[in-house]
DNA sequence: ACAAATGGTCTGACCGTCTGACCGTGCTAG
DNA sequence: CTAGCACGGTCAGACGGTCAGACCATTTGT
């Protein structure tokens, strides 16, 4: 291999500048995996009903078939099963795709560990620069809860108070996983449980009442632009929140 | 919409879990992009000459059909010219192609944001709960620097450190979402411009030796599990970096 | 002048995907 | 009880992206 070039541009080592590799994901397989995910994650608990094929092919922007194809995968995985006209996520997951032993109480700690992670920052960012606006938004919205507030109700307020106080820190990447985190949170079963607990009513009672004060802080902490004591109440709200969640679980 | 559920499994809201968009890259899409970013960045300088479309095949695994697919667009894009049997880099590359409006600083400044976010607790963590075999790998890697590392094996090797420090955390979740930040700092232009500046060898050696420092000193506070000194290290490494980031792009 | 390298063009095949249709079955509202 | 409906199962036809080749014309380098 002669090296004949006599300018500019030897790429000094072998010549050969290297590229990434191309990859080849499939649309079918792209789905098998987000669906793998939700149920693993419990998002689509053991027994439930799967949605029904055409149903995620709309939701996918995809054609049937490629749902189906999808759906083989998982169906062959054991995941997922075929009883009479309608599809299940199995009641028992196969031990090969599941290797989180003891998920649930690990899962709630995982998910409250990331969202301290990001809220705290997330939250002490937003509080220096949010401006008039948000700041009287927030504190609008923090003085829509009450003690007695409908368990739906709540749960809308809850996730538009964090996603509003979020939005104001001003970078949308940190804003996307946020997100996502959020997203986890409140499609959880666990945190379902937490909230339609039947048994246990006053408990319910008590954890709304308590987010509803631990949000007039945290708005308070917002409207004055006050980075320590807005750190602090979201640390202490999110440690709450996560103390009751597991203490659910026991 | 009556809620007639009385127990476990209510979605709360609309009841439609929404997925990730599925991605539909074409592999001459993918050739386009990694050859326009070569370009962008200089690695394949104006008025070069292009590797042939046979080699460029071979390199990709990939069929010449494809191959040539992708220069079309290079071609239309005004980026890559036919001189005769030859291609080449177009001398002067088009300034569509070429600027990004302004986002750029900002676009940088939040990447970096946003993993200091994430990765000072997710390091101080991992400093905390990981296994000796884990500290081992750490201590070698970070052995494996050199201040004369060829460009993309820093590249492979510096993720590689990230993510190897990162995955001893033991949160899924947070590792998860640290690596969708890793691959979008990874894979920016603005990273590869760093590294890849041809004008600019000294300072880019000096960052690959910093960056070598920085990594055996978290290395150490990694083996020893010692918390501050890790959070330290890590916040300055990726204070470092970020600064050389916004030096560059002035 | 000649051989090699390169771009241009074409072909046949394969696969993943889309579209749209039709079938049988089981659930459910009238 | 029955008719309608939602669902999974299946099929046929088309299309686009990709691959592996082959062949040609031209330029390049010796």
């Amino acid at each position: 291999m002669p090296d004949s070039e006599l300018a500019s541009e030897s790429r000094g080592e072998s010549g050969a500048l290297d590229f990434e590799p191309i990859s080849r994901e499939t649309v079918s397989s792209q789905i098998r995996a987000q669906l793998l995910r939700r149920i693993i994650t419990g998002e689509l608990a053991p027994g439930a009903r799967m949605p029904s094929e055409r149903e995620l092919a709309e939701q996918f922007r995809v054609a049937r078939t490629s749902v189906r194809e999808a759906m083989q995968g998982l169906l062959s995985l054991g995941v997922v099963e075929r009883r009479g006209n309608r599809s299940f996520v199995a009641e028992h997951l196969p031990d090969v795709v599941v290797d989180q032993p003891d998920g649930r109480k690990d899962f709630v700690a995982q998910l409250f560990e990331t969202r301290r992670v990001l809220e705290v920052p997330i939250f002490a960012l937003a509080a220096v620069r949010a401006d008039d606006s948000a700041r009287a938004q927030v504190t609008d919205l923090a003085d829509r809860f009450h003690a007695n507030l409908d368990i739906s109700d709540f749960r809308r307020l809850d996730r538009e108070f964090h996603t509003t106080v979020a939005s104001a820190c001003g970078n949308p990447l940190l804003i996307e996983l946020y997100g996502k985190v959020l997203d986890r949170l409140f499609r959880s079963e666990e945190f379902d449980a937490l909230l339609s607990d039947e048994q246990n009513r006053s408990e319910v009672r008590r954890i709304v009442s308590d987010a509803a004060a631990a949000h007039e802080s945290i708005a308070l902490a917002f409207a004055t632009g006050d980075i320590e004591e807005m750190e602090r109440c979201t640390r202490d709200h999110v440690g709450a929140v996560a103390q009751a969640m597991v203490d659910d679980l026991i």
